[in-house]
Parts: C-alpha cells; sequence; structure tokens
DNA sequence: CTCCCCTATATTGCATGCAACAGCCAGGGG
DNA sequence: CCCCTGGCTGTTGCATGCAATATAGGGGAG
C-alpha cells in the first residue's frame, strides 16, 4: 500500500510478512530492541512499522507495555466476516458499475487461472496470498480510494488460509468457481451480478469457518 | 479513541482539532518542526500524530516532501457516503439485534435533545459535534469492534458541518426526527427498522450535497 | 504461611543530533 | 531568449541518549 523505499516501510512490510507467516505466533510479546536488531535498524522505524501494524490490527499495542501480536477470537472473526460480507459485494458491484480495463480483467482471470492450480496441487499457503491479491485488485477496481484501506484491517491472510485449511474439495471447487464468477459479472458490467456472487463466496467462507469446530495447524 | 496521557496523543488530539476547527485549513503544509512548537513538543510525538492523521485521511503525507491538510473533492465525499449508507445502518441493525443498555440509550436521547435545541438555536458547530458523537456511540453500541476504527476515516466532522449548513429548515428537522426514530428503532429492537431509518437518514444527506451546488463558509 | 509494599530492572516514550533527499535559484550553454 | 545543470537550503527520516513508567521479585509485617 504505502511502499516508498524507506526503513519504516521495509519494518512494515517485514513485520507484516512474518506475522502472516507465522513467523510471528499470535500474543507473542514484540520488543523494540529486539526487533531493530533483528531487522538491521534503528527502533524509530520498528516503533513507526508497530504502529501502523497496531492501525491495521495485527497487532495490538498497550501504552508503557509494548506491542503483541494480536490473537482473535471467533466472535472477532465473525465480526470481520459481516464486514467482509458488506464491503466486498458493494465493490464487486461498483466495478461493475465503472468499468474495468481489460488489462485488470486479464489479470484478475490470470489469477484465478493460478489459484485453481496452487487448489488443485494442495498448495494452500500459495492460494492464500493468490487469493488475497485477487481480493485486493478487485478492491482497487472498485475506484472507491477509501475502500482499500478500510479492509487492510479485516483482510489478513491468516484468516484465509485458515480457511482454506478447513474446506473440502467440493467447497474448494465452489470457490475457486465463485472467483471465475465474479470476473464474469464484472465483465458483463452487470452490479447486481457481481455483488451477489461476492455475498455467496463470503458467505460460504463464513458458513465453513463457523462448521468446522477449531484445527490449527 | 486511542487515549492515553502521552504527548502523541495530545498531539493527535490537538491537531485534529485545529484541522476540523478549520484553524488549518485544507491544503496548508503541515511542517514538523513548526507544528512542534506551536504545541511545545519535539518533532518525534508530531510526526506519530501526523502518521495516525494520515492514516485516518485527514492529512496525506508525501515522502520526504511533508504532510499536507487533505482537500476534499466532491467524489470525495460521494464516496465517504456511499460508505457510510453501507456501514452505519449496518452498525443500526446489529445495535437493535444486539440490544443496548437502558444508559446508553439514554444518552443517545440526551444527545437527539442537544442537537434539537442546538438546531433551534441555529448552532451548527455545537450541531456538527453533537451529531458526530451521536453516530459515535451508535457505532460503538454495534457491537463489532472493528467497526469504529474504520468509521473515522469516513466520519470527519467537516464534512457533517459542510452537511448542515447546506440544510432548509425542513431537511433539518427530518435529520433530528431521523436520529429519534433510530433509537426507537433501537430500542424496539428491530433491526430492520432502525437500519432503514438510518440508510434514509444518510442518502437524505448525501442528496442534500449532491443537490446544492458549493458554498464554502 | 500469606499478603502487601517497596525497590530494582527492563522497556517504552520523548528529545535531539546527524544524514539523506527534494525543491529552488543562479549560472552557463545552446 | 530559453533550457538545462549544478550547488544550496530547508525539510524529512533515522539513530541514539535520557527520562518515565510498568512489572517482577524479594523482604517484612501481620
Amino acid at each position: 500500500m504505502a511502499a516508498g523505499n524507506r526503513a519504516a516501510d521495509t519494518a512494515y512490510t517485514q513485520l507484516r510478512r512474518m506475522i502472516l507467516g507465522g513467523e510471528l505466533t499470535p500474543g507473542a510479546r514484540l520488543a523494540e530492541v529486539e526487533l531493530a536488531q533483528t531487522l538491521g535498524l534503528s527502533r524509530t522505524p520498528v516503533r513507526e512499522a508497530l504502529g501502523r501494524l497496531g492501525a491495521d490490527g495485527l497487532v495490538e499495542v498497550l501504552p508503557h507495555r509494548g506491542a503483541r501480536v494480536s490473537l482473535w477470537t471467533e466472535s472477532d472473526i465473525a465480526e470481520i466476516f459481516e464486514l467482509r460480507t458488506l464491503l466486498e459485494p458493494y465493490a464487486a458491484a461498483r466495478a461493475a458499475r465503472i468499468g474495468v480495463a481489460e488489462t485488470v480483467l486479464a489479470e484478475l482471470r490470470g489469477l484465478c487461472a493460478a489459484m485453481e492450480t496452487a487448489a488443485a496441487e494442495g498448495e494452500l499457503a500459495e492460494l492464500a496470498q493468490l487469493n488475497s491479491r485477487f481480493h485486493a485488485l478487485l478492491i482497487d477496481a472498485s475506484g472507491n480510494g477509501r475502500l482499500p484501506a478500510m479492509l487492510t484491517s479485516v483482510m489478513h491472510a491468516p484468516l484465509i488460509l485458515g480457511t482454506f485449511h478447513r474446506y473440502d474439495p467440493d467447497a474448494l471447487a465452489r470457490s475457486m468457481g465463485h472467483h471465475r464468477e465474479v470476473v464474469a459479472a464484472i465483465a458483463a458490467r452487470d452490479p447486481e451480478w457481481a455483488a451477489s456472487v461476492m455475498r455467496s463466496h463470503l458467505r460460504s467462507a463464513a458458513a465453513n469457518i463457523s462448521a468446522t469446530p477449531r484445527e490449527d495447524p
């Protein structure tokens, strides 16, 4: 999102990757000096990065007590999916309404294909990454400039990854089909269709999560 | 929102107040040293505050080029109202569904009364403040912990103030009536009703904005 | 033996010095 | 006369020193 070549940005990116990659487990304490040494930076950019991650909801910062990686309860996840179910269908509909450049459509289709192969080969981590990019691209295509920033706080990939881990093959195939169908609806410039498919997509994901008890890898 | 007694928080609050109060006009340059001297602080907390305000969308920070107060185009305002129209009815419905403590209902009613007197006396700035608190309280009452942070980026009071300036007496009375009705719907624990009223409330505001050409005070 | 308070320590938060980068004005060349 | 280039200045960005605060552990009183 905000990716200058500054040290604070690299700190942000690295920490984000570490958290999302599971290298930093939820609840883990994040000491500024330790992170600074690990990243080869000073405390200042690390501190700024922690602040941004706190705004994103990925870490929680307590005054004078430092930062910890956020841990998610079932109700947190439910809240997040409620918001996504609200915002992403809107994004899809808006993209369909205002129209999307052919190059972007091609990129979306490419991501669909990549996701399908990743799903077929059981590469769930790869799939989660591609899925995030797909949704992010679609949100950008909505043309509402405030939407991407809003959704960063609820588009955390570990949740998606967890979702995919709980999918059975049929649900996975449905999910891939949804992606294809959203792109088709946008290409057809049918907002209602696009929103409807996206809603189905997210509701099915949410249903999958609440159905499966809990199974942390 | 995040209000410890730290210097960075006071810087954030002060700057926010300055911008929202019109003391810092849109487009104005925000030099760190100057602000630090004005607020009697060092550059560090000022810098952190600017970062947060940037995340809120109130200022835009350009790498190595400093921060400026954001200026809003008509389409920005339209985007913001689209998102509010999406999220706030959801918040109202959720509050109605999960129920709201009687103390909170009393507070909401108190704000309604205060807004009505402010409207009667033409105290539009006061009205805008009260209005913001009313909506913020309702968003908190939704029980979705991520919603308040999401909406800070679109709940900027100057927009609301501008909205009120364009209201004619009838529209103003309708707006006050909407507030009362939302509280009633929540008290009656009727989600559909609450969402519907809130949607009307926001659509009428948006209509008012797009109808009136432009009239900066 | 248990509970409370007090001190020691580690960490955050703030201030400030130094380096790097963007913008600007002057000077020279075409 | 205009454009381009080079240094100069003011700002941001980063590093680090110092002060303030929360936590943990031990010692004393009940």
